[in-house]
DNA sequence: TGCCAGGCCCTCTTTAGGGCCTT
């Protein structure tokens, strides 16, 4: 039986790439997820992935997998299946989700899955919440808001676990700062897209609307 | 460390250009 619903649950992942575009041939190489439930982080999932191409010397050295790594790791067409079992129609959370919704839909494209629609991005909601930070890079904002971290950046779990980190930290501050009981996954999409001088008066709007549901 | 592309935001804007962020 299926214990969470969409409502309260988001998987938070994370892909490490060959290269910035799936247009020009680039493919995932790992995929890292963390899936929160109630805010709680309550299963993963990682796995490498073979990409059916070496992988460059500049991509090896910024996130430490080796083409002898990527030799052993499954292909595409056991991963994908599996990665889409574990997000099922949850919502979805990225750091820079245009990035990793790319990469998503094309691998899950390979394998005839369906593609994904509901994403938020972490990124454009951090510069909304935090806009005096020094930059909105996802390790800047770790160090910013003193997140959990073991010290590895660049491999999908870790960034995943980081973004999970961040992901609850913005909503906690949205409701310290706007009295939310809860905040639907909707007002979070809505607010990446808010104009940075109406996001106040967006959330202050949001909260008093969602109190009345 | 940087480049590739794409989506988004901001502003000295909207008939545009540049910066940010991801690998």
């Amino acid at each position: 039986m299926k214990t969470t619903t969409n409502s309260d649950t988001v998987i938070v992942l994370d892909f490490e790439t060959t290269g910035l575009s799936p247009d020009c041939g680039d493919r995932a190489i790992e995929i890292g997820a963390v899936k929160l439930v109630n805010g709680e982080a309550v299963e993963r999932f990682q796995q490498l992935m073979y990409p059916g191409q070496r992988i460059s010397r500049f991509i090896e050295d910024y996130n430490g997998i080796s083409n002898n790594m990527l030799k052993k790791a499954a292909p595409c067409e056991e991963v994908m299946p599996a990665f889409a079992k574990f997000i099922e129609d949850f919502n979805l959370v990225a750091h820079n989700a245009s990035f990793d919704s790319r990469f998503l839909d094309a691998e899950l494209n390979r394998v005839k899955c369906k593609q994904r629609e509901n994403f938020a991005c972490s990124m454009l909601i951090a510069r909304r919440l935090y806009p005096e930070a020094p930059n909105h890079k996802l390790g800047t904002l770790v160090r910013y808001k003193s997140l959990p971290n073991d010290g590895t950046f660049h491999r999908a779990l870790a960034d995943a676990e980081m973004t999970a980190h961040l992901w609850l930290t913005m909503m906690q501050d949205i409701k310290d700062r706007h009295s939310f009981a809860a905040i639907p996954f909707e007002v979070m999409q809505k607010l990446a897209r808010t104009s940075k001088q109406a996001t106040t008066g967006f959330l202050r709007r949001e909260s008093a609307r969602v109190s009345k549901i």
